[in-house]
DNA sequence: ACTAATATATTAGTATGCTAGAGTATTAGT
DNA sequence: ACTAATACTCTAGCATACTAATATATTAGT
């Protein structure tokens, strides 16, 4: 082993499903079978357990009792909640930030716009959206309080996937990184209104595309009205 | 069994302790033995450090690998990024509320405020914490966003315990109920500007507790500077 | 008396067995 | 052919045993 801190087998699970499902590799609905997982990854079902317990605080897994674990569906109405937490916690820090600003927090902006632009270059969306919430990160570790960048994160999960599949539509990708580009410079001259109106911008654009997404991706989306999984055969 | 829904061990655990460490009946710095606590609750220790792993996902207890488990003590520093997460959250949910407020939510902060003087009447101070989460959850039941409210609760382990300590401080009661009172009527008459003056009143009173707070109980704290541990004897 | 080495106790993490609930397949009856 | 009852399979929750790491107590050496 190279490194010195141990690390629980359960914790390292957490992180390598998180990662899966927030990639959209396991695709909402998809099961997640405790034996076979336990199986695959050669470690007994207590930690794989423990990471699904913790998936499920995150919204990220629905666990049915004696009946299975699936990759949560992507609820839009929860989708709107964490659109509401982003935003408020957001704008809240930006109007902290511009008073104590440092150069380094504008120069990871920066390095962090241009990953964006070679993610682009190679179309891989997952090292974009990576690279976007290392952006966004900056304004929480600027005032530091990269505990509440961490709670919209961990309580983020049916945002960020729909986020991610609103990359595969045209524009979409240099519309961000152009924002990016001007959120940076606003917060250089502490231009509060310009940040402001940049932000709200840049989260609503989704809304444009969210109904897209569910004609595109139907089955990924938990349906708001409940009759439809009830009539599988027509009634004649 | 008077209840037909099936409710986990596991779960019914999670929410006595964290109920008896909110309360503060359990204090921070105390010691929570998975073994005696399995025993006590005449389960096996599976459930039981299930609970204690959703509380240290809280913030509510610190596990010590090998070593054992705490309450956690209470940190200053998340103090202030919950009432951040806290107050920026609530403003935001105040500017929807005023726009889409019902009668119901008006009545039932009116009650939940009947009820802290209730509570202050009989010195319950869990009763009057939880009349005022009551009336708070009224904002955020009235926009549809319980989740939110819920995010807020449940990172609010720190805040909570400090909020229940002051408490014991002269005229924080009555001032609270005072600001309920006036928080009301400012809702109903969708005075944006007077709401969010008192909701900033109303978070930062208790800064000029703390300072008391930490004097009162110091070992309920978490010191900053991590030094105070290494010399309990004095170097002579 | 004091330090260094060793043994012991205790802990959380992990492995595995067991149980009860829920769905599915199969059989029995008509 | 169709329905009703039954057996079977699979699941997550819970119980228990084991392991490795850490702290403390004890012993050995000087």
């Amino acid at each position: 082993m190279a490194n010195i801190v141990r690390v629980t087998a359960s914790e390292e699970i957490y992180q390598t499903l998180r990662s899966e499902i927030l990639s959209m590799r396991f695709k909402p609905g998809e099961e997640l079978n405790l034996q076979l997982l336990s199986t695959q990854l050669q470690v007994s079902r207590s930690p794989v357990r423990d990471a699904l317990m913790r998936l499920s605080g995150d919204n990220l897994v629905d666990i049915f009792p004696q009946k299975g674990t699936r990759v949560s569906l992507i609820n839009l109405k929860q989708v709107e909640e964490e659109r509401f937490l982003r935003k408020s916690l957001e704008e809240s820090a930006v109007r902290k930030f511009i008073y104590q600003s440092k150069e380094e927090h504008f120069q990871a902006m920066e390095r962090a716009v241009e990953e964006q632009v070679d993610a682009m270059a190679s179309d891989d969306f997952v090292k974009f959206i990576e690279a976007d919430d290392q952006f966004h990160s900056q304004i929480f570790s600027g005032i530091g309080m990269m505990r509440i960048w961490n709670i919209i994160t961990n309580q983020g999960g049916n945002h960020h996937r729909i986020r991610l599949l609103s990359f595969t539509e045209k524009n979409v990708l240099p519309n961000i990184i152009e924002q990016h580009r001007s959120m940076v410079e606003a917060l250089r001259n502490k231009q509060l209104e310009t940040i402001l109106n940049l932000e709200d911008k840049h989260l609503s654009k989704l809304l444009q595309e969210t109904e897209l997404m569910v004609q595109h991706y139907p089955n990924y989306f938990k349906q708001e009205t409940s009759y439809v999984g009830l009539r599988l055969r027509p009634t004649k």
